[in-house]
DNA sequence: CTAGTCTTGGAAAGCGCTTTCCCAAAGCTT
DNA sequence: AAGCTTTGGGAAAGCGCTTTCCAAGACTAG
C-alpha cells in the first residue's frame, strides 16, 4: 500500500501534509513547521514554496489528526437546556464571540433540560478532547443526575479541559451566578413600592433551582413590605411560554378573585400569561399587572412593555467564555455573582395616586 | 483511585484504551473491537471483562483518534447568519434533534452574515472531517465571497463530507428552499383581495436574495390585483428589529401620506416597525397594517397578532438534517421547495366592508 | 585554523485508535 | 482420521500530524 510520490492515484483521499512536502521538495517536519504553530525559523524561501504548494493544493490541515498528535483541540462545548430560548441563544453568542477571538470553534448542545442527555453532551465533549465546556442552564433536584454530572465535568477538567457553569454554582468549577434570589426580592419590593398589594406567582417547576430562587426572593420582598404570599396564590407549571399560559387559566378557573399583580418567574412565561389574559378579555396592566424576569431583548417589543428584572445575558456568556478561555489552569474556582436590575415598565403601573385593592 | 504496580507514570495522562487491555488482560485489538464498533464477534467473557475494566477505569474513547483511523467523525456543523435570532435557532433546534438520532453532535457557527467568517467556518469544518454541513440563511450578492464558499463546500463533499443550504439554492449542493417569493406574492394577492390598496414595504438589504424575492413576489401579487408598488414605497434597510424601526422612521419623516398598509420582509422587522408606530401613536390596525414574514414562533403572541407567511422552520431544520445524515452520497443534489402558508391576523384586519384608501 | 555555538533540515518516534493479516484451535464433513 | 471451513485472539501496519533527536553547515571566538 506504500505509495510513490510519482504514481499519483485517482482516489479521492484528500491531499495530506506529506503531499504538501513532496510538492515542495520538503521534509514532512518542515512542512508541519511551517504550516503548524511555526515553532521554530524555517527558510524563507522554504516557506515561501509550502505555502505555494499547501494554496495550490487546496491543503486543509486534519484537525483531529493534529489533536491526537498534541493532545489540544480548540472545541469549546456549550451545553443549553434549550437553544430557542432566547435566554440561552443570547448566552450562547456571546459565548461564541469571545471563542472567536481564540480561533475556537463552538459546539452547541441542546440537552431540553434532560440530566442523561447532559451528562451524554459532557462525556462526549470529553471524548472529542475539547478545549472547554460551558454549562447553562437551571440545574434541577435530581440528586443522582447532579452528582453524575459533577462527576463528568471534574473528569473532564482531570483531563485537561476547563469547565465552567453559567447558574447555579457547581462545586469546584468556576461559576457565574446570576443573583436571582436577590433580582426577584428587589423586584417584589419595587412592586409594593409602587402600589401593588396581592399577588400571585407564576412559579415554574417546583425542581428548578432558578425558579425557586425567584420565588423564594419574591416572596421575601413582599415579606419586607409586609405583605404574604399565601400558598394557594403559587402557581408551578413549565418554565415556558405555555407553563405562563397555563398558569393564568388555572388562576382563571379558580372562584378567588383575580390578584392585582402577577410575577412570571421569567419573561417567556410572562408573555405566556399576557396571551391568556387577554384572551379572557381582561386589560394589563388595568385589570392585572404582570411582571416578568431576564429582560430577553425579543420581547422588548411586547405591549404593554415588560416590567422585569434584567440580567445582562451577554455580558454573562462574555464572562463565561473568558473564564473557560483567557483563564490559567491552576487558579482556584471563581464564582462570579452577577446583579440583576429591577425595570419597572408600562406592565405593572398602576393609575397615579391609587392603591390597588 | 487504584493503579495498579504496573503501571508506569503518575502523570495525569488520559486512560487510554492500552490501559483497558491491559487490565483486562486482552490485546489492544480486542479491546477495540469490544469497545468500538463490534464489528466482530468477541467472546462473552472477554466482552464483559473489557467492559469492566472501562467502567473502572471512567475511559472515554479519544474521538480525534478514532476519526484520525477511521476517517469519520460525528460532528455536524450548521452555519448560521445569528444563533439568536429565532428564525435561525428554531431551525437549529430541529438540526440538532436530528442529529441527535444518528449520534451526531453539532457544532453551531455564527456568521453574523459575513461571508469571510462563512467560509473560515465550512473550512473549519472541512478541517474537523466533519460529517456533514448545513448552512442556513440568505446569500447576498458579494460574487467572490459567494463563489468562494461555493468551491470551498464542493472541497467538503469531495473530502466525503455532505453538505446541505437552507435558503438559496447553490449549484451542486441539496438545498431546503422556501418559497420566498410565491408566499410573498401570496401574501399581496390576499391582502389586496382584503381590500388594502395601499402599501409600502420594508425591505431590508437590497443585496439579500431573500430580501429580493420577498419583495418581487410581493410586488407581483400586487400587480396580480391590479396595484401598482411605486419605488417611492420600498424602504430598505437592516434585516433586523432595528431596520424595520427605522424604515418606518423614514416613512413618518416624509411629506408624502403614509400607506395604509406596511409588508415588512421578515417578522422580526414587523416588531420593530410596530414599536416605531407605537411610538408614534398610531394604532395598529386601525392606523396602519403591518404584515412580516416567517411567523416566528416566539412572537405569535405581540399584539396585535401579526398577519405573515408561515415557513416551517422546524420541518426544514428537520428536512436539512435528514437530507444532511440519512441519504446516499451518490444520488443526485436534491432542491426541496418549502411553500409558505399566508397567515391573516388582527395586524392587517380592516373594519368590515371598508375599503382602504 | 581548530574548537565551540547556533541554525535549520530531515529521519523517526510517537499520539490513540482501527483494521488487516496471520494463525491456532475448534467444528464440520467425508 | 484427514481435510476443509469457521471462529476469534493478537501482532502490527497504518491514519495524519507534531516533536523530539540527530547531523550538517554557518558562524563566532580564541
Amino acid at each position: 500500500m506504500t505509495r510513490r510520490p510519482s504514481d499519483r492515484d485517482q482516489s479521492s483521499r484528500a491531499v495530506n501534509l506529506q503531499d504538501i512536502a513532496d510538492r515542495a521538495g520538503v521534509s514532512l517536519a518542515t512542512a508541519s513547521r511551517v504550516l503548524g504553530n511555526g515553532s521554530r525559523r524555517v527558510n524563507d524561501e522554504l516557506i515561501e514554496r509550502v505555502t505555494r504548494a499547501a494554496a495550490d493544493l487546496g491543503y486543509s490541515a486534519n484537525l483531529p489528526a493534529r489533536t491526537v498528535a498534541t493532545g489540544y483541540s480548540d472545541i469549546v462545548g456549550v451545553l443549553v437546556h434549550d437553544i430557542s430560548d432566547p435566554y440561552f441563544s443570547t448566552i450562547a453568542t456571546a459565548v461564541v464571540q469571545r471563542a472567536d477571538q481564540h480561533a475556537a470553534v463552538v459546539s452547541i448542545g441542546n440537552a431540553f433540560g434532560d440530566a442523561r442527555r447532559e451528562l451524554a453532551y459532557v462525556a462526549m465533549m470529553r471524548s472529542m478532547r475539547a478545549r472547554a465546556v460551558v454549562v447553562a442552564g437551571s440545574r434541577s433536584d435530581d440528586r443522582d443526575g447532579h452528582q453524575a454530572l459533577c462527576d463528568e465535568l471534574e473528569a473532564f477538567q482531570r483531563g485537561g479541559g476547563r469547565a465552567v457553569c453559567i447558574g447555579q454554582p457547581l462545586p469546584g468549577i468556576d461559576t457565574v451566578a446570576p443573583e436571582n434570589e436577590a433580582g426577584a426580592r428587589a423586584l417584589g419590593v419595587a412592586l409594593a413600592a409602587a402600589g401593588h398589594r396581592s399577588f400571585a406567582v407564576l412559579a415554574g417547576p417546583p425542581h428548578l433551582h432558578t425558579a425557586r430562587d425567584r420565588l423564594r426572593g419574591f416572596r421575601a420582598g413582599l415579606e419586607a413590605a409586609g405583605i404574604e404570599l399565601h400558598s394557594d396564590d403559587v402557581i408551578s407549571g413549565q418554565f415556558n411560554r405555555d407553563g405562563g399560559y397555563e398558569a393564568v387559566s388555572t388562576l382563571l378557573s379558580r372562584s378567588a378573585p383575580l390578584p392585582r399583580c402577577v410575577f412570571a418567574v421569567n419573561d417567556v412565561m410572562a408573555v405566556g400569561a399576557l396571551a391568556r389574559l387577554r384572551t379572557a378579555g381582561l386589560d394589563v396592566p388595568g385589570d392585572v399587572a404582570v411582571a416578568g424576569f431576564d429582560d430577553i431583548v425579543t420581547l422588548r417589543d411586547v405591549w404593554p412593555r415588560l416590567t422585569t428584572v434584567r440580567l445582562p445575558l451577554e455580558a454573562m456568556g462574555e464572562m463565561a467564555g473568558r473564564l473557560a478561555l483567557d483563564q490559567q489552569r491552576d487558579e482556584a474556582p471563581r464564582l462570579l455573582p452577577v446583579p440583576g436590575e429591577v425595570i419597572l415598565r408600562e406592565s405593572t403601573a398602576l393609575a397615579a395616586g391609587s392603591v390597588a385593592s
